[in-house]
DNA sequence: AATATTTGACGTACTTTTACGTCGATAATA
DNA sequence: TATTATCGACGTAAAAGTACGTCAAATATT
């Protein structure tokens, strides 16, 4: 009976592991970097530049809206799909320290 | 009827998905960081660590060993668990382009 | 007012992940 | 040789994830 053991780690750890589930699919890495390239804001349906249905495409960018990373606003009939600056800059953070952590060996003799 | 669809997306994007898919679950980081902090090799039982049962800690285990960035050498009855370099350089890449790619907007004044 | 467009929401089906217990092989120890 | 420890492999069950079609509300357009 799996019942979601997540609490029992460190909230940090849970968090980064939020992020990185987030981007543990191609087309939500691909959902993100085109609203990067389009300056973080996209209006319209984003379904038309993935292999994907709509739906299904409606989605991942749920999952990216869960996780924060985006930001959906309402204009009109159109949505725009925003990048969250804030949410990014942690994931970056987050990024930045996994790294610095992960180096820390390097020149082990071990394997 | 879902079908992995992932193989419709650039094989870049799809190594990336599945390395930040790998460092998507808390007990996974907290294992590359374990093993991080243990010059990058362990020997023994590191659900010891985990606040889960060990088949568990084992399955995770394997997708790390999947993704590459652990490998298992046994040596006698122990298994060492050790991180691979190669692929722990290769998600630093990983990462540091797509900060690369996501960083590119900042200071637009689309939301 | 009727029609078309856009998008979230819902249902469905299948797959994968998560979590655990247990078994069996292997190897060290008594 | 019998016992104990270690660890992969297997089965199982619940939960999440993936993918799609379709519906309905809201808003433009005709």
């Amino acid at each position: 009976m799996p019942s979601a053991k997540v609490e029992l780690f460190e909230t940090e750890l849970q968090q980064s592991a939020v992020y990185f589930k987030a981007l543990g699919h191609p087309a939500r890495l691909m959902i993100l970097e085109f609203l990067a390239e389009s300056d973080s804001c996209f209006t319209g349906d984003i379904s038309s530049i993935l292999p994907l249905g709509r739906s299904t495409v409606n989605q991942h960018l749920d999952e990216l809206k869960k996780s924060g990373l985006v930001q959906g606003h309402i204009s009109g009939i159109k949505t725009n799909y925003c990048l969250n600056p804030d949410k990014i800059d942690e994931l970056k953070l987050v990024m930045e320290k996994f790294v610095g952590v992960i180096k820390t060996y390097k020149d082990s003799n071990c394997c």
